[in-house]
DNA sequence: GTCATAGTTTTCGTATACGATTTCATACTT
DNA sequence: AAGTATGAAATCGTATACGAAAACTATGAC
């Protein structure tokens, strides 16, 4: 688990060069603002500039890169405005991956789930927010990868990365938000379980992430999400 | 209207290539299991091949062409799982860019929809189904375009693209369906201008997306979508 | 007549090269 | 001293060229 920023370990240079530089910018290794140099890039993965220009631009697609023509790509930063977009985004897509794939969790998955959320639980006595943070996805994906869609699932997947490309600096781990979290995630693992309907649970993982969102979002005074 | 597929017009080649492509591609000159060679399309345009490859596999991202590694391109196909898929991520991207949009849709618009719907109408007497379904986006459009949102209004604007891509071919306008269509948007445009909560318009514009696709499902027997 | 195989053709993948654009540093003007 | 113009350096954008992989074709064996 936590390795959904790997995809095409080979394959064409290009894409061995999309994986290399997603990779730096999920881990943290490249921080927003990060200047990308073609060349210095082409340079260092030893291969010619083409590839690793088209592997960039692919990554602009996804929002993990700006690029400006004539001038060059950097890596995103954390604007808020754009954290609540991708926040909101994500709710959303996240919200119906989670109500479809639903049907499709078992006992085995809701039980690695309270694993997983324990593990969580553990982190906030001992105050490890990156290990929390990690375990955040693996607790989340329980949930959507049996999502039958696999054009949602890839949308969650990117609204994922973006988020862990904004991981690595400021904000983030809102402590009392963390708690609330915890708990919200039980409530949403009961609702499986029980069968709930789609709507209902579709509607509590929103509610989950658009909080988050306005925890973050209290500390910086600026609109809320769940007003909408 | 009707020009959401027109995006830079000019700028770089690689910008031209692609909206040069995409056009063909939603216009229907292209339709799909059309091959495209990079050396052709290049000739075509008069520009050299790499610009043009970077289009199609921005394309590719997009989804409107398949692309296989040392083999090339091609247009995207009707396989009618992928229209599923497709319908089902637009039905939830779609509905929530309305729902978030309709606060800000003033008496104008909702005029402007009337018109439309009317001429839908309209196109239902004198059997035009090409008008009906352009007419079809320019009403979704007044109630989506608004959404404060570009990540999700982007997601919308792809997942109408990918539809135009198949547009040309078999299916498409069921009879019996069309007349329940602009029914439906005329309650669409009440629950709007009576300010309806969010939550009520986001389930009657996912409704009305997803009773289109069953209609369609229904003549070919495959699997349902509302019955998640 | 059918299948396998070798050779040819097509087409992609990427390296290299060079012109175009932007940025940065420097010198000059007011 | 501040701002503007000029030139140099950095960087991108794309053309061209060539090697590699796949698709196609023709030939021959059975």
């Amino acid at each position: 688990m936590t390795e959904m920023a790997v995809e095409a370990k080979a394959g064409s240079k290009s894409e061995q060069a999309y994986s290399a530089i997603k990779t730096h910018i999920v881990e943290g290794t490249y921080t927003p603002g990060y200047r990308l140099v073609l060349a210095k890039i082409a340079e260092d993965l030893g291969f010619s500039v083409v590839p690793v220009r088209e592997a960039i631009r692919r990554l602009e697609a996804e929002g993990l890169v700006k690029f400006e023509r004539n001038v060059g790509a950097t890596v995103s930063g954390i604007d808020p405005t754009e954290y609540l977009y991708t926040m909101q985004t994500l709710s959303i897509v996240e919200g119906a991956a989670t109500a479809l794939s639903a049907p499709l969790i078992g006992p085995a998955d809701i039980a690695r789930a309270r694993a997983v959320n324990a593990e969580m639980r553990d982190c906030l006595e001992h105050f490890d927010p990156v290990r929390f943070t990690r375990l955040n996805l693996d607790f989340h994906s329980v949930l959507f990868e049996r999502c039958p869609n696999p054009h949602i699932l890839d949308l969650v997947h990117r609204g994922w990365n973006r988020l862990a490309s904004l991981r690595s600096s400021t904000f983030r781990f809102v402590p009392g938000r963390a708690h609330e979290s915890v708990e919200e995630h039980e409530a949403l693992l009961k609702l499986i379980e029980n069968g709930a309907d789609a709507d209902e649970i579709e509607k509590a993982a929103r509610r989950h992430r658009s909080a988050t969102l306005d925890a973050y979002l209290s500390q910086t005074n600026a609109a809320s999400l769940s007003a909408h």
